[in-house]
DNA sequence: TCAATATACTTAACATGTTAATGATATCGA
DNA sequence: TCGATATCATTAACATGTTAAGTATATTGA
């Protein structure tokens, strides 16, 4: 894995370059990200529920009762998408959407028992496949690469 | 940061739930991901570069003449979404965009001076970022990631 | 109290991600 | 040689990402 030659680049004034995209922090980033969910997402697709969709369903179950804003913090979804998934979740009844009582600019989301359904479908599965990774990948080493997710993430807070 | 107690969930059959959301993999790739790309993004809006278009006109430059597969697997970018930035790319006119004489499928892509003169005015302001970042992670320990999300990324090929 | 400001969510507009289907060209094998 | 199959790129359709602007409600401070 070295970097070919400046002639066999097109380009010669290599101090002016960026860096080698190989080594690209953003787009190993993504190809992770990738790796891993394409072990997932097939499955999800069997239950016919998206990515974002599952990481909400399964947020609400995990903690109850959200507003949208701490939704979209933990789930790292933008307010513009977290609106599109939230009315789709609701309009195929996984979700219901109340007005805060106390302060009116919020929505409260919660699971619906059919949301819950779809949790306990896709729980076994999804613990299986990550089950599998911790094996090949090491349960300590993801641990550790979490830990330097998490201090990349937090850089800068 | 441990994990609140089902009484405070909303659930309690704790076998059938899925992980911990704030030690899943995806979302934290996908964290430590825009965290990263949170330093570049503004920059590149100011070259009004989009992401994935710096991407293609910068492994362009690096690599000299490629089709359009070799580009989505260097870019990491599908092939639909690569058909629509490349369209863009030629209109704006940065990259350049013929057919293959050996191989009629076969689209070779090609950087304009144009091109040229967006890689030279956004590489050190990228470098610059880029240093900043390496400087308060650690080279060293960048490195250590880089092997791992590349490990993570290859482990089913 | 009330005007200015801030916050929570939504909408808009465009770019990209994702899967499936399609069209065009190459390659393979009987 | 030619039909079956594979490969490359595109299109289609829908979901999400991204930034900016808009709307409604809360909060603040003179």
């Amino acid at each position: 894995m070295t970097r070919p030659s400046p002639e066999t680049t097109g380009i010669t004034q290599d101090a002016l370059l960026p860096r080698d995209t190989r080594r690209s922090l953003p787009i190993a980033l993504l190809r992770a990200r990738e790796a891993v969910m394409g072990h997932f997402r097939p499955m999800l697709a069997l239950h016919d529920v998206t990515e974002q969709q599952w990481r909400v369903i399964r947020i609400l179950a995990e903690a109850g009762t959200l507003d949208a804003s701490e939704m979209a913090d933990r789930a790292f979804i933008l307010a513009p998408s977290l609106t599109r998934i939230i009315r789709s979740l609701e309009e195929r009844g996984f979700i219901t959407k109340t007005k805060d009582a106390q302060d009116g600019r919020r929505i409260l989301l919660q699971i619906t028992p059919a949301g819950l359904k779809i949790i306990n479908e896709v729980s076994p599965d999804s613990r299986t496949i990550y089950t599998a990774l911790e094996q090949r990948f090491g349960r300590e080493r993801i641990e550790t690469l979490l830990d330097m997710l998490d201090e990349l993430a937090t850089l800068n807070k």
